[in-house]
DNA sequence: TCCTAAATAAGAATAATTACTATTTACCAC
DNA sequence: GTGGTAAATAGTAATTATTCTTATTTAGGA
């Protein structure tokens, strides 16, 4: 369900920020691709009907429509490789504005299956469950997101 | 478990990689931490008894390590942020190679809580199941690894 | 002990993202 | 509708993570 341009103008005006054309182009371009597009795929998809349309303007259009909750970015860490040593199975719970990561152990989620129609068509290896939220240290600053480290 | 020296000696060694000093030290201090820690993280720490350490080093480790299946890569993106306008509930199935998502959606899948004393203290947002594995075109290649797009 | 292929270190190159600044534009008050 | 103002845009520069290149060193087998 793609939003008009109508509902659109409304969710940016909540928040007291503009609706502009480029960003209801790039909602488009995001909202009917089911690709997980990066910002480089917004940009090329958008820049043929904006010619002067800028990188800058992505990145800035993407930042306001995960504030609205319009879209989300799948990839977390996306800014800096992580890595673990720890080979046992196990989950991860993520403070979404520290980014701290801390280890969870459950054997319900370890047993998780895919259904037999997805798995025939992939080979998997294994799963993983990620648990979003605060921590105990950032509840009470949910809003005030962090600058980069 | 932290493994001796000579246990992991032989590790690199079944695959043909040397054993350095180096290795080992970057090895231990990814084995010691539970903090998911960057490659800058671990370059900081393991310079501290290696003063002519590079980054080259560090990376060139962490990858050996992988491919010898003692340490993973928990940020699967992390070289381009990815996006999704989806936001009805569900969850993805990855392709560790081509890096194709899937849109994964389950009922069981998105009832999945944390237990009550992780739920405490934290306060959770969402969750999302990742499942990985290879899609039907990259199955057979399984073990050539492609280079960045 | 010697040889050779692989690893290291140091620095340059690349790619994604963020910051900066002048110009333009959305939208509110009138 | 007009004008004022704060925010958005575009273009460019700066920054940061990662990869590449090359000369030197070293592990491990002969």
């Amino acid at each position: 369900m793609l939003l008009t341009p109508e509902q659109l103008r409304r969710h940016f005006q909540e928040r007291g920020l503009k609706f502009t054309s480029q960003r209801y182009a790039i909602y488009r371009a995001l909202a009917g691709s089911t690709e997980h597009p990066s910002v480089e795929d917004l940009y090329s998809t958008v820049k043929a009907s904006y010619p002067t349309l800028s990188m800058n303007t992505v990145y800035n259009t993407l930042e306001s429509l995960k504030e609205i909750g319009i879209a989300s970015e799948i990839s977390l860490w996306h800014d800096k490789a992580r890595f673990d040593a720890n080979q046992a199975s196990h989950h991860h719970l993520v403070c979404l504005r520290c980014k701290k990561i801390e280890d969870l152990y459950d054997d319900t989620l370890d047993r998780l299956a895919l259904s037999p129609k997805a798995k025939h068509r992939y080979r998997i290896t294994g799963h993983r469950v990620e648990f979003h939220g605060y921590c105990s240290r950032c509840k009470p600053k949910m809003n005030k997101p962090q600058k980069r480290r």
